[in-house]
RNA sequence: GUGGGUGUAGCUCAGUUGGUUAGAGCGUGAGAUUGUGGCUCUCGAGGUCGCGGGUUCAAAUCCCGUCAUCCACCCCA
């Protein structure tokens, strides 16, 4: 066989074990707070046929979707996010009591342009959180509960999270007595206010041929700043005779009280009348998490409500609301900041031995030290002790059992704690004991 | 998808106006009187100079193409 290159798809990547043992841990940590909502796990296939994708992102999105080749190259699809898989579960399973709660751990895939300094990849994990069959904005409120604690848990300091409403939205085209179909246009532009600056955003509008009178509305709207109350309290005064806004504006006052009530600090709360988010479905509130510790880093999570994409599977309209931690992308801003406590390896103690250790008498002692609950590795060749404490050092273990044939046969075992450099000979049943006091306690 | 930059060892890079066996640091392997890590020292392994073509007596170096990658935009997790 021709030897090839070992190569990865630009997008893809490889998880060590210094990256992974810390994101087992982050999941861990988000399992529990998932479930601690109420939320149950579920998990559905990679691929799903195209046309229960097509249709569901926009324009935008639906080129992004990766078209398996296989028969025609037009029945399969990896999956690109994990709501429009959750409402095809769910129109597929009515017997299901609602409302029905769950969070879903997998990967998706989009054939993005990867920037990897960034966090933008073209295989990457999403945590999602949805509740489908209610309509109350509490568990709206709870989605952005869910994320704080999540992000919050990661170890991220720095983070906002970024609210707004398509109603809100629709309501401000119509105030500067723009179409509704001119919306996305527009509103790109308009969010591009803090990275392009006032003048740009009034010369670009322009360009696509905005009136003057609509862009002095619009960026008056979108230049109000300050705590979620004061925003909301200007926007009620701009817009309260807006019908279409009316709504919008109704809703995220009850959703940021509820959220506030659910312990989200306010001071992490951003009402930003010009937050869009890309995806057709969004029907309500729409969120997103953006980190303020790293300049010009993808969003760490989003999401919102889509009452209007359950129908799309036949059946009746159910409400519907959820949020997404981009964990993979959370994952590499914490490496980007130096805050992933990097680990090489889960194990805690190493036993090294000597040519004359009476092999399955040391082993016997790993086994008992697993059965007191450490993670104990073997050392396979009685090479020179430096060269074993070497590997220990390079791994990251804490601990070093030394088991000669002296020690074995006295029912001793010296044991080093590579920390602080420590060592002490003991009888066997002192040693967990003695590793138990000093092992820092998993965070 | 649009625009710009860069491709030399596992990583970060040097390589003079084209000129013999292409270098350094880090990392990695072995060792410094055979039961002790981090520091230091010695020795070693490792390179189709991204790939293809062209110019030339001679190309890592110049030209064209191609692929990969990085940055910014777009969009988002």
């Amino acid at each position: 066989m021709p030897s090839v290159e070992a190569r990865l798809f630009h997008g893809t990547r490889d998880v060590l074990p210094a990256e992974l043992l810390p994101q087992k841990e982050l999941v861990a940590t988000l399992t529990r707070t998932f479930e601690a909502f109420g939320f149950a796990p579920v998990e559905t296939p990679a691929m799903e046929f195209v046309d229960i994708l097509l249709g569901k992102y926009g324009a935008d999105g639906e080129k992004l979707i990766y078209k398996l080749a296989y028969e025609d190259g037009h029945t399969l699809a990896l999956r690109y996010d994990l709501t429009v898989p959750l409402s095809r579960l769910v129109a597929m399973h009515p017997e299901l009591p609602k409302p029905f709660k769950r969070y879903q751990i997998q990967p998706v895939w989009r054939a993005d342009r990867a920037q990897p300094a960034q966090g933008r990849f073209r295989e990457f994990i999403q945590c999602d959180v949805d509740t489908v069959g209610t309509s109350s904005l509490v568990a709206d409120a709870e989605n952005l509960a869910v994320v704080h604690a999540g992000i919050l848990a990661s170890g991220m300091e720095g983070f906002l999270i970024k609210v707004n409403h398509r109603k809100l939205l629709r309501g401000m085209i119509a105030h500067a007595g723009l179409p509704a179909t001119a919306d996305k246009e527009v509103l790109r532009v308009v969010d591009k206010l803090d990275k392009i600056g006032l003048d740009e955003v009034v010369a670009e509008l322009s360009k696509i041929g905005v009136d003057a009178a609509a862009i002095d509305k619009l960026v008056g709207l979108m230049n109000i700043t300050g705590t979620p109350d004061a925003v909301l309290a200007s926007a009620i005064e701009r817009l309260g005779a807006e019908p279409a806004a009316v709504e919008g504006l109704a809703d995220l006052r009850a959703m940021l009280g509820h959220a506030r009530a659910l312990g989200v600090p306010e001071a992490r709360l951003r009402v930003d009348l010009s937050l869009t988010r890309g995806l057709d479905y969004y029907t309500g509130p729409v969120y997103e998490i953006v980190t303020t510790e790293i300049e010009r880093f993808g969003s760490l999570g989003g999401g919102g409500r889509y009452d209007d994409l359950m129908s799309l599977f036949g059946g009746e309209p159910v409400p519907a609301t959820g949020v997404s931690i981009g964990l993979t992308r959370l994952l590499t801003a914490l490496v980007k900041l130096g805050k992933l406590k990097a680990r090489e390896s889960a194990t805690d103690v190493l036993i090294s031995r000597f040519p004359d250790t009476p092999v399955d008498a040391a082993l016997a002692c790993a086994a008992t030290l697993r059965d007191q609950g450490f993670a104990v590795e073997w050392y396979y060749e009685a090479d020179r002790l430096k060269k074993q404490f070497q590997y220990a050092e390079r791994k990251g273990i804490p601990f070093v059992v030394i088991l000669g044939a002296s020690e074995i046969e006295r029912g001793e075992a010296a044991v080093k704690h590579l920390a602080t450099g420590e060592q002490v000979t003991m009888t066997r049943d002192a040693v967990a004991g003695w590793m138990r006091a000093r092992l820092t306690p998993k965070a």
